[in-house]
DNA sequence: TGTACATCAGTGAACGCGCGTTCACTGATGTAC
DNA sequence: TGTACATCAGTGAACGCGCGTTCACTGATGTAC
């Protein structure tokens, strides 16, 4: 509990300390309640009052974590699809990059899609998303635009089952973890698959 | 804080209202924190020790409420089903009543599908679910064998695939509701549907 | 029919705990002169 | 170069709260004789 203290102008250092410390204790303790105020202080080795220099409460704190977190899952999605030229076979990479990333960070996953939205955040629907959700359905106009889907195709629409397919079985590998699943990366990769196929039959408007 | 004591062999009585209870509480605040022994007792007018006459301690009296709820997303899922004789039409009708169902108690739902299982849960795997997976899994074989779907289905998958789509949905609209989703019933529908086109496809092995 | 007594559903008070948040403060860092 | 002083990153102690759980108890209900 002691530490060396900051600076003069390095107030900030602290603040990402605060924010990583989070993050770990989110990972290590597999559980959203075990982020309090009073468990950063300790992991960072400050006095709890120390956190309100940097975050207006608890809620900014945890706030500022899922950001970051969110910024990480679009950023490894990008990667993954980058330089891949085929439409569809970059939907695929992308589903799975982000199927990867919530069985690598399934408590960030949790906290990012699982649980009850905040109270005071109107930054909800779309700056939280970090612009993910956007990325995803420009690559799903671009599958459209390159004749790669079936003209009656609507985008929006595509996206989001995309994205709901993709959730529903990253969230229950999470959520279920004592399921008798079949071998997880052939199911994820059948149920990418699957989901595309849907996308593609004429059937669905 | 007062009401009338239950007669000699009347324990039970009070073990269901205990139950109801929480279930109660589930619904109203929306937030599985809120089920606390405390405010258990409190809503059934008895004293916090008295829960313990009927459950172990916290954890059990969740467990007892969410098998409960597990019947009954089972119950409705089989009632919807009922009398239908296509098996792709029954498929639809059980995957709706399933969203339905998640639509309608969003914090049970949270709570079977959405949160960190239990500690000491040795029924988590199938008898925690009541059947209810099993059932599904029965309705995708009568699919098969009735040949309305492609001879190279493996029923297993196919059952997750289909569970792993509604249940994305529904706990995204659950868990993101103020996203910008388009009309909800039909957005609804048209996941499901799609989601059986993919099953239908020839490719999906 | 009457009475002593066992049963058992529940009470009331207390325990120790960790939480979020506040407040007045301290003491090293950097600056003005 | 030296010193008084403002700044600001943090401390330490305390607040009130609700929690899960325990323990010794009470008092109405039913039963044995």
């Amino acid at each position: 509990v002691n530490r060396p203290r900051a600076r003069r102008g390095e107030g900030e250092h602290l603040r990402d300390e605060i924010l990583e410390a989070g993050r770990r204790l989110l990972v290590e303790t597999g559980d959203e309640d075990a982020v309090t105020i009073r468990a950063v202080a300790r992991e960072v080795g400050v006095t709890p009052p120390a956190i309100y220099l940097h975050f207006e409460d608890k809620n900014a704190l945890l706030l500022a974590v899922c950001r970051k977190t969110f910024e990480a899952l679009d950023d490894q999605i990008e990667a993954a699809a980058a330089g891949i030229a085929d439409p569809l076979e970059a939907l695929r990479a992308r589903g799975a990059a982000y199927a990867r990333f919530g069985r690598e960070n399934p408590e960030h996953y949790r906290i990012l899609f699982m649980t009850r939205p905040f109270e005071h955040d109107e930054l909800e629907p779309a700056e939280m998303t970090s612009g993910a959700f956007e990325h995803h359905l420009e690559a799903v106009q671009r599958a459209c635009a390159a004749g790669a889907l079936p003209p009656s195709t609507d985008p929006l629409l595509a996206a989001i089952f995309l994205w709901s397919g993709v959730h529903g079985i990253t969230s229950l590998l999470i959520a279920k973890p004592k399921f008798p699943w079949p071998p997880i990366d052939e199911l994820v990769d059948h149920v990418l698959r699957t989901l595309v196929e849907g996308l593609l039959s004429p059937g669905a408007a």
